[in-house]
DNA sequence: GCGACGATTCGCT
DNA sequence: GCGAATCGTCGCG
């Protein structure tokens, strides 16, 4: 069985959230726990892949050019909070908001690997192979009972229905950076290398490759 | 008030 | 590989 438990792991301190280095901190989450507490179901996973978003000159923010609106408000807070929102009228996002207040830096989580709660995460998800339950930014989100109700959720209290908890850090030869997914119209901010895997690890998400024509 | 669209996923051809 | 699902948000006026 699964040697993670509760009791072993400690909440990531604030101050790191504050870091103002986006692309450092985006590969610094991964390999760390994160925990979901929703409707009183334990569920801990490992964070295996993440993408960052940095307005106000990432084309591919929702906060590009330091928009503020109510949805994107949440971005210009102080960092170590959730932005949570909806995409396609479907599926709901996570990101842990970073950085400074009113610098609107977002990581988004886009593949967690499951390690206990598998259960409840199969029962949400209605789907039986783990390595499909939260390989994907909606996927992961529907299996730990993730909604906009929970946007602004602090992470660095073990209290939180949604938290992060310490691990040990990935090393850099361990990361594979690649272009982002599903930002074509961001232009040339499309090609930048901003969402960082774990090597080899089978919980990643689809696409493998992503490859955007220039125009 | 209205229309267009999206940091995706799933099922079917 | 392709298209539908599905709705909150945003920009326009």
């Amino acid at each position: 069985m699964s040697s993670v438990q509760l009791g072993d792991i400690s909440p990531i301190e604030k101050s790191i959230y504050l870091n103002q280095d986006i692309l450092f901190l985006a590969q610094f989450f991964l390999g760390k726990f994160l925990i979901s507490q929703v409707e009183n179901k334990v569920c801990i996973t490992k964070i295996v892949e993440t993408e960052a978003y940095k307005a106000p000159h990432d084309k591919g923010s929702h906060a590009f050019d330091n928009k503020r609106t109510k949805r994107t408000e949440i971005m210009f807070h102080e960092g170590g909070v959730s932005y949570v929102y909806l995409c396609y009228g479907i599926h709901n996002m996570l990101n842990i908001v970073t950085s400074v207040q009113d610098e609107a830096h977002a990581i988004l989580i886009r593949a967690v690997e499951p390690l206990t709660g598998i259960d409840f995460m199969k029962s949400r998800r209605k789907i039986k192979p783990i390595k499909q339950l939260a390989n994907g930014p909606g996927k992961l989100c529907q299996a730990l009972g993730i909604t906009r109700e929970h946007n602004g959720n602090p992470y660095y209290s073990a209290k939180s229905l949604i938290w992060i908890g310490d691990n040990k850090t990935i090393s850099d030869t361990e990361i594979i950076k690649s272009p982002r997914v599903g930002i074509a119209y961001a232009e040339e901010c499309a090609h930048w290398p901003w969402r960082f895997r774990i090597k080899d690890n089978p919980f990643t998400s689809p696409p493998a490759q992503v490859v955007y024509k220039f125009k």
